[in-house]
DNA sequence: GTAGGTGCAAAGATTTTGCAGTGCT
DNA sequence: AGCACTGCAAAATCTTTGCACCTAC
């Protein structure tokens, strides 16, 4: 994975290599998304020192540096999740809350014909689609309310 | 419009109607949308003594009822809009933050694939692009820092 | 008349910031 | 050794809630 190289991000653009920073980034890759607080709670697993302003800071900079992205899934909880993954989108259950990531194949035509009718340039990693999920429409569909 | 029968929408859930719920529909209906604070401001124009815990409130309700919806636009500011308003998608620029309205259609395909393959009910309306738009990619691409 | 609704102020929740001490380079 | 980084606590935002009064029905 590219995370190998991510001391070489930062160094690259004039920041320093720090435990809090490593601690940040492999919390954030082992969780594949989560937001500040939840990305303390498991770095705090091997450093119960780590504040959450640090982790604010931390997250910054990595977006910064182009190793993580954030997505606004819920209401205020921005969720962040590391680069190196295979680019997807997530789809968010207003029901249930759950959140599933798709392959960004699957949005290709449609970014393409923003770009050819609108001129935009979409940020796929950025976006969050709600709705409601297949679990969730089925029990709605059996227990009718 | 439907805003028409705004009232019968209320009445038929429970609700009462009252000056500030008109007020506060109105103001969405006039602004096409806008972050409570905005909805809150643009009331006031006609009645000073509205308090903004009074607008979410009523956003909460007018939502619950169907008249308005809310999608996340920038970090925290929740953007409401009328559900009157032909459907669309905003399409928000990262770098100047200006918020364009697609047609909805423009994602119908998408949208089908989305429920064909994750069987996923998508919420259009609620829907955020991120991106950059046509204005800033030529100012990025002339000036190319 | 009576429940639901509103205003006000205080409490929560989330994110940012100032500052002094610490540690990467 | 110098300056960026961190921890801590206070400040700034944004949103929700308790309560007494008011008003739509």
């Amino acid at each position: 994975m590219s995370t190998a190289a991510w001391d070489e991000r930062l160094r690259a653009q004039g920041y320093r290599i720090t435990p809090q920073r490593q601690l940040v980034l492999e919390a954030v890759t082992r969780l594949g998304h989560g937001t500040p607080e939840e990305i303390l709670a498991e770095v705090q697993r091997q450093a119960a020192g780590v504040n959450l302003s640090t982790v604010y800071r931390t997250l910054d900079v990595l977006e910064e540096v182009g190793l993580v992205t954030h997505a606004h899934i819920g209401h205020g909880a921005p969720t962040f999740h590391s680069v190196d993954d295979e680019v997807h989108i997530h789809l968010v259950c207003r029901r249930c809350d759950a959140v599933e990531s798709v392959d960004a194949d699957l949005a290709a035509p449609f970014i393409e014909s923003l770009d050819a009718t609108q001129g935009f340039a979409t940020d796929i990693s950025h976006m969050t689609i709600q709705g409601v999920c297949r679990t969730c429409r089925e029990a709605t569909r059996s227990a009718q309310r």
